[in-house]
DNA sequence: CTCAATAGTTACCGGAGGTAAGTGGCCACA
DNA sequence: TGTGGCCACTTACCTCCGGTAACTATTGAG
């Protein structure tokens, strides 16, 4: 299962297998899906409750239509969200969170939490590093 | 700071917020440098502590040499590696992880958890898409 | 007959990511 | 003396995904 090179000990097992597992294959393929661009943040204004089309492309700013359309048929594939049509005019459709990407909540918040912790550190980080690369 | 569109209440705010932010964009600007195809893998894979530049090659199944230094650059730009280079011959060149790096493991443990759990929900709901998709 | 509203789709383009081959310094071997 | 290997990269080139802007389909209202 672990497809490592050397031998390890439980803890390191534990660390280095939860997060490349087969080799890190089979982790990748989900998160080159939920690591996009628009994913999480989409899933996350969900997180309020029944949405539609429009409220979302206005809730989410700077998505494209295009892209929110991509975005929502991937997460309706993976069910992650339904997706719900009624038949009026003009058109209604209502997008909710199924159990599975509500679930999604809480690992997402766990990274945004770091992402945003850490934002001032990183920015700071990168301008040194410009400064260091102009200066020789 | 919360840039929705309607009033919310305090559990709202904290789970949308958290994740939005100022709009999504500060966090957006980060999550586009981790959730890269390559950054958690190759973070992961220093948790186990200093490496080389061709263990690393080793250990992460399917990344090129030049993705693989693309990464390493961008993640100490960042601050989340740091690099010694050793004036020897051959050459050697040490990366390990920075405690802001190290800080990163458990929220990216947290996201590998949920997708290693739901991998197989999404790869089932992922077929049954197809298969209907298919048959109209 | 035109316009507005909703939920998309189409055409097109640039950049991220991928492959393959080259670089530079030094040593071992023939 | 020159050939090849090790190591850590670069460089050249190409493909395909993600992005923007504009267009579409349907129907009721005025």
């Amino acid at each position: 299962m672990c497809l490592t090179n050397r031998e390890m000990s439980p803890v390191e097992y534990e660390h280095t297998c939860m997060i490349r597992g087969d080799g890190g294959r089979a982790l990748r393929a989900i998160l080159d899906q939920i690591c996009n661009k628009w994913t999480l943040l989409v899933v996350a204004t969900l997180d309020q409750g029944v949405l539609r089309f429009t409220d979302l492309h206005h809730q989410i700013p700077g998505i494209s239509q295009r892209m929110l359309t991509l975005t929502l048929r991937n997460l309706e594939r993976d069910g992650l969200i339904t997706r719900t049509v009624h038949a009026e005019v003009p058109p209604r459709v209502e997008y909710a969170l199924t159990p599975t990407g509500k679930s999604l909540i809480p690992p997402a918040l766990a990274l945004a939490g770091w992402a945003i912790e850490h934002a001032p550190g990183i920015e700071a980080s990168r301008e040194a590093y410009a400064v260091y690369r102009q200066n020789g």
